[in-house]
DNA sequence: TTATTTTACTAATGCGCTTTACTAATGCGG
DNA sequence: CCGCATTAGTAAAGCGCATTAGTAAAATAA
C-alpha cells in the first residue's frame, strides 16, 4: 500500500501562500469571508494546480452532516426489475440532484428486522432518505416517525402517515379511471386479475375494493367469480386468466392490476380462441415500455415516476435544507392511456405520441 | 434546528467504564487488543444501551477510505430502463455486499466531460468505483489507467483495456449462438436488425461483423439488404422490419439485437399477414423478462447480469482489499433460450424452466 | 487628529473516530 | 524472588476539513 499522498487544504493554503482557512472560504464560496478577488483567484489556480479534489469524509465530519441522501429499497430484488418503476425513480432523484454535490446511496433492505434508514440517517452516510414501502407494519411507522420527530430528513414513496411528508402516485384514482372508460365501453361483465390476495395485501385489497365500489357506483354488479389474484410475474396472469376464463358466461373485459400480467393474459385469451378487444377487452396498469408494442397494444395507466423521484427528492433536499416544503403531501396523478386492446378509439388523455410519457 | 447530539463512542466509554480506545476495539473485533470477554460484553452493553451508531465520517476520515463503493452509468438516462441490465446489476453488487457494511452509490455521469469516478475515488467517497462504458473514448481509458497506476480500484462492465480489471459478458459470442442455431434450422437468408448505425457504434459494428462472418463460416452469403439499424426501442424495431419487408425474396428468419426492437419487428410481420415462425423465423438478445410472454413466446439469449454485477463487486473488493484477484478480465457466458418464435423444437441451454435465469 | 468601522485575512479548535505507542498488572520459568 | 513475556488495557495524536473568534491594516467618521 503505497500512500499516493493526496493533496490536502494545506498544500493548496501554501502554494496559493493563504492560510488554510481562506482556502476554505475561497472554495465554498462563503459570502461574509471578504475574500479579496485576487487571493481568491490565487487560489483556485493553487487548487487546480495542484488537482485538488475535497476530502469528503473530512468535510461530512467537519460540517456534521454528509452530502448524500439515500433511496431505501424494502421490496425483494426480483420485482425490482419487473416494471420500470425504481430505475425511474433513480433517474427522477438524479435529475434532482444534478449540477449539486449531493450523492445518491442506493440500499436494499433485505433484513426486514433491522431498520436502515435508520442507522442511514444516524451513521450521518446520509443526510436524508427516500423510503419506498409497499405496506409498512405499524413498527415502521412508529420508526420512521421517531427518526421525523428526530429531525432527520425522510420521503416515503407513498403516504402512509400524516406525519411522514410524502410525494405519491394516486394509483386509486387509476383504478377508478379504469374501471369507468371500461364502463363507458358497455361493458359490465369485467373480470380482475390483482397481484396479490386481498387479505395479506392492504394495497391490492384497496384496489379491489376501488374496483368494485366504481362498478357498484355505475350501476354494475360485482361478480367475486370474476376476480383471481397472480403475484407481479407474467406467468401468475396467464394462470389467473384461464381460471376466469372456465367462467361462463365470459367476462366481456378485463382489468389486470399489471401490464406484465397483463400480458400473460394476453396469452391465456389467444389460446383460447378468443381475440382482443373483440372477445374481451383488456385494460393494464403502469404503462411499461412495451405496452404499446404487443399485440394488440395495451390501453393501461400511465404513471409519472420520474416526477415522483424528482420532487420526492426535491422534498428531501428542501427538509435537510430546514426549509418547510409546501405541502406536506404531495398527490400526482395517473393518466389513462387508450390504445387498442380496450376496444375503444383511440384517444389518450396524455398529448404524447403514443402515449408514453413520464 | 435543534442538535439532538449524537451518541459518541465516548459516551459508550464512559458509560462501559472504559477509554473509548477499548470501545473503538471491541466494536471493530480487534484481533490482537486482548480485550476480556466481560469488558467485551459491558461495551457491547453500553453501546445498545446508548443505541449507539459509529459516525460513518469520522470513521472514514481516521481510516483513509470510504465503505462505499460507487457504480458510475454513463449511458443516458432512457437507455437505463430499457432493458433489466443496471437493475440486475446493481442486484448483483447488492448480493455481493450483504452482510457487509458496504454501501452502494449510485452515480449518473451525464456530463461526460468531468471524470466522475476520479472525483469520486480522489474524494474518498467511493473506496471504488464500477464503470459501465458502451464505448470509451481513449481519453477515458487514460483516465482510468491513470486511476488505475495510483492503485485506485476501478472495475468495468467491459474489457476496454488490458490492464482495466474487468467483469464481461461475452455478447460476441452469443450472437455466433443464434447465427449458427437459425443456420442449423435450415435458414440462410437472415435478416438482421442492430440497434445502431455501425458507424457510430464500435460495439454495434462489431456484432454485425461477427454476425456476417459466422454467416460466411457457415457457407451462407451475407446479404446488406437485410441488415437495417434501429436504436434500442421497440418502434425502430418495427419500423426497421417494416422495411426489410420490402426486400424480395423475403428472409425466412430475424435476428434483432434486443428482445425489445424483436417485439416491434413482431408487429410489423403480423401486420404484413406473415407468421412467426412458419414464415420468418425471429430471435433476439437479452432474454427479458417478457420474451416469455410474448405470442410466440420469443427464442433469445440469456445473460447473466446478476452474476456479473456480482462478480464485478467482488473483485472490486478484492482490489480494495489490495488483494489480487485471481483474473484479471472475467468473462461470462450467455445461453441461448430456445422458444417458439425460431421454429425449432423447444430445448433450452440453460436448466431453468422457461429459461428465465440470471 | 483620533475613534470607529470595515476589509481581508489567520490561528486555533473541534468534528468522532482509529491507531500507535505506551503502561500497569499479572503470569511464569528458572 | 527476579526477569521477562503476556495480558488488558489507556493516553494521545491525527485524519482533513469547517468554523469561530480574533487581529492587523486600511478606510471612514467625528
Amino acid at each position: 500500500m503505497n500512500k499516493p499522498r493526496r493533496t490536502t487544504s494545506k498544500q493548496v493554503a501554501e502554494r496559493a501562500g493563504v492560510s488554510q482557512t481562506t482556502v476554505s472560504f475561497v472554495l465554498n464560496n462563503v459570502e461574509d469571508a471578504n475574500i479579496s478577488t485576487e487571493t481568491k483567484e490565487r487560489v483556485l489556480q493553487a487548487a487546480r494546480d495542484l488537482n485538488y479534489v475535497p476530502d469528503r469524509a473530512a468535510r461530512s465530519l467537519a460540517r456534521g452532516r454528509s452530502n448524500n441522501i439515500a433511496l431505501v429499497l424494502s421490496q425483494p430484488h426480483a420485482q425490482i426489475w419487473i416494471d420500470e418503476y425504481i430505475p425511474k425513480i433513480l433517474t427522477g432523484i438524479s435529475q434532482a440532484t444534478e449540477d449539486t454535490d449531493w450523492r445518491i446511496l442506493v440500499q436494499f433492505d433485505r433484513t426486514g428486522t433491522r431498520d436502515v434508514y435508520t442507522d442511514l440517517l444516524q451513521s450521518k452516510e446520509a443526510a436524508g432518505v427516500i423510503v419506498n414501502f409497499s405496506h409498512p407494519s405499524s413498527d415502521d411507522i412508529r420508526q420512521i416517525l421517531a427518526c421525523t420527530q428526530q429531525g432527520l430528513a425522510i420521503v416515503s414513496l407513498s403516504n402512509i402517515h400524516p406525519d411522514v411528508y410524502s410525494v405519491e402516485v394516486d394509483k386509486f384514482a387509476g383504478v377508478q379511471k379504469v374501471v369507468r372508460h371500461l364502463i363507458s365501453q358497455g361493458h359490465h361483465r369485467i373480470a380482475c386479475i390483482s397481484y396479490a390476495p386481498a387479505k395479506t395485501n392492504p394495497h391490492a385489497d384497496r384496489r379491489l375494493r376501488i374496483f368494485r365500489d366504481t362498478l357498484r357506483e355505475a350501476g354494475c354488479a360485482y361478480d367475486p367469480k370474476l376476480v383471481r389474484h397472480g403475484a407481479f410475474e407474467p406467468d401468475t396472469g396467464y394462470e389467473a386468466m384461464r381460471s376466469i376464463l372456465q367462467e361462463s358466461p365470459h367476462p366481456t373485459a378485463l382489468y389486470a392490476m399489471n401490464d406484465v400480467m397483463a400480458f400473460g393474459a394476453y396469452q391465456a385469451i389467444y389460446e383460447a380462441g378468443l381475440r382482443i378487444p373483440e372477445d374481451i377487452a383488456v385494460v393494464g396498469f403502469d404503462n411499461i415500455r412495451l405496452a404499446n408494442y404487443v399485440a394488440p397494444p395495451l390501453t393501461t395507466i400511465n404513471e409519472p415516476d420520474v416526477e415522483q423521484g424528482r420532487r420526492a427528492a426535491e422534498m428531501l433536499l428542501a427538509l435537510i435544507d430546514s426549509r418547510q416544503p409546501e405541502e406536506k403531501h404531495v398527490t400526482l396523478e395517473t393518466q389513462l392511456v387508450v390504445r387498442r386492446s380496450c376496444g375503444a378509439r383511440q384517444r389518450s388523455e396524455s398529448p404524447e405520441k403514443g402515449g408514453y410519457s413520464f
